[in-house]
RNA sequence: GGCGGAAUGGCCGAGUGGCUUAGGCAAGGGCCUGCAAAGCCCUGUACGCGGGUUCGAUUCCCGCUUCCGCCUCCA
């Protein structure tokens, strides 16, 4: 997929927007400053990187000891529209997501269980095994919703070793206590602690409702390195000079985003619920860390959750929704991304299958015209677009550079596609500008791919061509009668008929 | 118990101190079609309750009610 970028951000100071010949125009040159939402401020503000047009990036991944639902891929989904956003704007961005493999524990108390090790007695296979297994079904899922792989992939097992190290500067810089399970942080040291969450403090240690681990300090110290309890026989177990055992869960995305991205960078996402916990300590621990005073990341972003009450589903598995579900229902998995792309990334939303259905009419609508569209015209690489067509890119711009406004965004997206003033070599380029945003499918996918169990089967079943074409010499005869007690005939086997301008096409679900 | 967010028309869901018809789905009407289907056009129904600020509040403030999330290694 080509992406147009549509002006070179240059880090020399008063650069003018420069076209980059890479094969596209860049249909609206003088697009708006993208803003967007930055959790630590709680305000909407122009974004600007370090370095621009460099963009660091780095995206908490999930735990790998189970399938991610539909409402863990929101965040995912979310993330690719900030990689995809800025990208059109014209910023390159190098993304980094982490595949957490290491055993985390069930509870915050000593005596929780591994997560991993967990899934592993359960299906009879090791920690590794398991980890591989839904790392590789994550993946799948990812690509299912075209979000776009990071740059870079990394796992907290390969980087046992530096997240010791790391944990050993904590120490020596006097941050850490140790108890006998583990190695942990004293928040009360770090007078910046909460910032970002806004954490009472007070408030949540009377709230606590996790029973205290015996000799913690604050309730909001956490674990930079976990011991294993004596005689506990783990699977994945790494040795440290607190102790053998593994580390603790914010270690290994402050260690990774830093080896990768830089001791400072530009953004950081997640879902919401990490704000408080998460997020939070992985400030405290990497500002601890690297003691220069300086706010580790410059732009923090979250997504909101979607809620899956609307989700009943019999699933052994009990109760997510998979990426697999939408599929075995017959959702193509993009109908599930504009779904979510309908809501703002920051309103909590619902899913239903009422609007899944909703959102699949619409957009088998849009991909109606755009396939229309395209097939009349390719969008090329040197057309300008009318002014009518840049009122409308113009929009999207607007919206998209809005925090990310895609329901606006989509709006746009519809109102072309319904403008009759627009060639269809305009509303060809629109598509694929619109489409390296959002990701729908507007640039290749035709209406009949949205739904998955229907199928054509005009040349392949020669019962129903034999019917139908008894059925078209009935019309073409005038007897109307004859020609609908055949259509009844081809519905009851499940057939359904619809005559179009060029000819009688049928489907039907399999 | 603590903290935070939200309440918009049948459903989903943007947004704003006074006309944004937001948008979509559904519904009703129409065009087209032999009839359907698909597509397109048109139409209606809103801002949880009670106060307050204001010339004017769905939009700001206070209270209430309800819902949701987090405080559990759940995105």
């Amino acid at each position: 997929m080509a992406l147009v970028v549509r002006h070179r951000l240059r880090a020399d100071h008063g650069a003018q927007p420069v076209p980059v010949s890479c094969g596209s125009v860049k249909p609206n040159a003088d697009g708006h400053p993208i803003r967007l939402f930055n959790t630590m401020t709680r305000e909407v503000a122009d974004f600007e990187p370090a370095h621009p047009p460099a963009v660091g990036m780095y995206s908490c991944g999930p735990t790998v000891y189970a399938d991610q639902h539909i409402g863990n891929m929101r965040s995912y989904v979310f993330a690719d529209t900030v990689k995809r956003a800025l990208t059109w704007k014209g910023f390159e961005v190098r993304h980094v997501i982490n595949i957490t493999d290491v055993g985390h524990l069930t509870s915050d108390a000593d005596t929780g269980e591994d997560k991993l090790e967990l899934a592993a007695s359960r299906e009879h296979r090791s920690a590794w095994e398991i980890a591989a297994q839904y790392t590789a079904d994550f993946k799948a899922d990812l690509e299912r919703l075209r979000i776009i792989e990071p740059d870079i992939w990394c796992k907290a097992t390969d980087h046992i070793g530096p997240m010791v190290a790391f944990a050993q500067v904590l120490d020596d810089g006097g941050w850490c206590y140790a108890l006998p399970s583990g190695l942990y942080f004293d928040t009360s040291k770090d007078p910046g602690y909460g910032t970002l969450a806004r954490l009472d403090l007070a408030g949540l240690r009377e709230g606590a409702r996790v029973g205290a681990v015996e000799g913690k300090r604050n309730a909001s110290d956490f674990a930079v390195w976990r011991t294993s309890a004596p005689g506990e026989n783990r699977q994945m177990e790494w040795d440290s000079p607190w102790g053998a055992g593994a580390p603790g869960w914010h270690l290994e995305c402050s260690v990774m985003s830093i080896e990768y991205l830089g001791r400072h960078f530009d953004l950081h996402t997640g879902g919401v619920d990490h704000i408080p916990v998460h997020h939070t300590n992985e400030i405290a621990q990497s500002e601890a860390y690297l003691a220069d005073g300086a706010p580790w990341v410059r732009w923090w972003m979250h997504g909101e959750f979607i809620n899956l009450r609307g989700a009943k589903i019999s699933k052994s598995t009990g109760g997510g929704v998979l990426v697999s579900d939408l599929i075995d229902r017959g959702y193509h998995p993009l109908v599930y991304r504009y779904l979510l792309l309908q809501a703002h990334y920051r309103s909590q939303t619902e899913f239903s299958w009422p609007a899944m259905d909703s959102a699949r009419t619409t957009l088998r609508r849009l991909l109606d015209r755009y396939t229309a569209a395209r097939s009349q015209a390719a969008p090329t690489t040197d057309v300008d677009l009318g002014d009518r067509a840049r009122a409308h890119l113009d929009t999207f711009d607007l919206a998209v550079c809005d925090d990310l406004n895609t329901p606006k965004a989509l709006a746009a997206v519809i109102a072309a596609s319904r403008d009759e003033a627009l060639s269809d070599r305009e509303l060809s380029v629109l598509a694929r500008e619109f489409d390296s945003v959002l990701a729908i499918g507007l640039t290749d996918l035709t209406p009949a791919d949205l739904d998955l169990k229907r199928s054509d089967i005009a040349v392949t079943d020669s019962e129903v061509d034999a019917l139908v074409a008894e059925r078209n010499a009935a019309r073409a005869g005038k007897d109307f009668a004859r020609s609908d007690r055949l259509r009844d005939q081809l519905s009851d086997l499940g057939v359904t008929v619809e005559d179009q301008p060029g000819g009688t096409s049928t489907w039907r679900w399999t």
